[in-house]
DNA sequence: TTTAATTCTGTGTGCGTACACAAAAATATT
DNA sequence: AATATTTTTGTGTACGCACACAGAATTAAA
């Protein structure tokens, strides 16, 4: 490659052998001060950068990453991390690099546990989840700990922890997000609902962040602590019901002008305002299903906040190959753009797809 | 790895050696029917796929890309494409590729021929530029294809052409974009001055093509054609000529409730307004440069759309390195997302370098 | 000083692939 | 049938690095 620096040519520079250059490199030990010391100096002349390529045919092992997710045939949200993940091996998959999925139950915490237990009889080197059990997820995390296996975090965080790096949302921001987007150009704050659709036992720190932010914008920009009303609702499929339970409310407080719905299930939302027959809301959602987007393009939604679900998948897994195969220093903290959608620019965020390629 | 198939492994199947495996999977010839027809089979059977790694190690020969791109210390946009451009080669440049920049002055089509003559003197496989100069583009396309060598096109794309790929944005679509913010839950429509700031000999059909989007969409969604006012002002550093100037249009046409700045420089138009004293206008531009967000934050533009330069050189310069080391399919066209940009979620975007690792 | 133990160093091989070269087989020419 | 020519095939080497192993140099123990 034009002019690259070899070991070889190190260890000529040096007057050492190539074995030699390769134990200081590796800090294997077992060599003299001299020596390392004029190899040393030969690295810092040539500037010298391992080929990466010829290493890891070298190394000739395999690393394996266990990726420890929601079953997306339980909740679909986690078909998209997925397809990220997916992605994101296929690119480095020459490097020697095997990943192996592991499902459990979203709704069900004996099953992460069990499924963690799958996953460290493989002995990986490093393991990716969504931390959404608090107290199994800490459990995990010291098995981990004693084992030396690198733990990387997405969708959610455990602040404070030992781990390499958290990618995913900022919650909090997006409730700010989502207060801005409903007072565009407004001298005069429009009072909103916030509505959890759920049972939400399980990610409830993100919708205690969302809600915070909504609250902090509507408090910061107009000084206003009465405008965020909220409200949750369990049986969200049930259109009638969540019908019955809105009227409830639209009662008791007259004049709310939008709902910001806290996670994916807008789309839950609109058929129910349809028998409401409520009309002239803003809607503020979340992800880019295609339900939310087939209504966000009948105007049924106003905005869209995307996360990039896929992204975070794919990052997850580049965090963790950058880390171990390309020694890399990786972000601690990596949060994703929260990108506002509008039927007018949807497409080209289902299009980013292509942009997973390596 | 795991259980990968080697040539070796070929070999053994079909009962030939790796030489006549070697020329069959490169299409070599001096192959008999016989042999070739037992290693096809075998390479069907066991499902092989070549270790890039090792392949790109033996290979060890240099793929040299040449990017032609306007100097960025002649027009400050282009250092960010650059910018994702060295991400894109330090992410790859073991895999031999060696990347050689060659710039040329924006706004001189003669310094686009001499850099393109430059450009083809060092004989590389592939070659992206913006082709920002329709026919001295086209001239130096035919000499590529007489050549061989890959072209490849960002920022600017012309229709019909044998090129890899492009990708940009979609001008028409961020007009069409920049028409919905202006009107977001307003139920008549704002006049809005569309404002070309520069002289505009070049990028024109970027222009024309975002002046339409936001003239379609405010035919198609309030059938409204008088709404689009154009403004064009070629010597807009001076703040107050261009004050003046706008002066003169607000008297003309009273009731202009927003300004649409069709490329970068929103913030040269604040700093008009500042002198004009005109308040309560909706401003919308275009990139995330320092000076624009600075304004952004202090509510003095109401939006910006993002067309992610990075971003285009990056994936720039991938398309052609999936195409030539990876054997990857490319898509002809990919259009970036425009991304919305409001204070409340600008930081993310950028803090999304770090996205460009691979 | 001699021998034993330890520390240090160089050489050689393999990772999977590409390609050059020689050897073998098949075909053509005399 | 013998030789020349062409086609086909197998072997060996290199790419840059990691690591095992043997051998050399140094130090410790006798």
């Amino acid at each position: 490659m034009s002019q690259r620096i070899r070991i070889k040519d190190i260890a000529e520079k040096a007057g050492v052998s190539t074995g030699t250059v390769d134990r200081v490199l590796h800090q294997r030990g077992n060599v003299s001060a001299k020596a390392k010391a004029k190899v040393m100096a030969a690295l810092e002349e040539l500037d010298y950068e391992p080929n990466i390529i010829a290493s890891r045919l070298a190394y000739n092992t395999v690393t394996e990453i266990v990726v420890l997710m929601p079953n997306p045939a339980i909740d679909p949200y986690w078909a998209n991390p997925m397809q990220g993940i997916e992605k994101a091996i296929k690119g480095v998959q020459h490097y020697g690099v095997n990943l192996h999925p592991q499902y459990f139950n979203l709704f069900n915490p004996k099953s992460f546990v069990e499924a963690g237990k799958q996953a460290l009889k493989r002995e990986p080197e490093a393991l990716l989840f969504p931390p959404v059990f608090l107290k199994e997820s800490q459990t995990l995390l010291e098995e981990c700990k004693e084992k030396g296996i690198l733990v990387s975090f997405i969708n959610t965080d455990i602040a404070g922890q030992e781990v390499l790096s958290y990618v995913g949302q900022n919650s909090y921001q997006s409730g700010v997000l989502a207060g801005k987007l409903f007072n565009v150009g407004q001298a005069k704050p429009d009072p909103v609902l916030v509505l959890h659709l759920g049972k939400e036992v399980t990610n409830a720190q993100h919708l205690i962040d969302k809600e915070k932010g909504i609250r902090d914008y509507y408090a910061e920009q107009f000084e206003e602590r009465e405008a965020i009303i909220v409200g949750q609702f369990a049986d969200f499929t049930d259109a009638q019901r969540l019908s019955d339970y809105l009227d409830t409310i639209f009662q008791k407080r007259p004049g709310i002008k939008g709902i910001f719905v806290s996670n994916s299930r807008a789309h839950f939302l609109v058929r129910a305002l349809e028998i409401n027959r409520q009309e002239g809301l803003r809607i503020i959602g979340f992800d880019l299903l295609p339900e939310n987007l087939a209504l966000l393009k009948e105007g049924k939604i106003t905005f869209l906040i995307n996360q990039n679900p896929a992204q975070q998948g794919y990052l997850g897994v580049m965090n963790i190959i950058n880390k171990l195969v390309f020694k890399k220093k990786v972000p601690r903290i990596l949060h994703l753009p929260l990108d506002i959608i509008v039927p007018e620019n949807a497409q080209n965020y289902l299009d980013r797809e292509y942009q997973f390629v390596v």
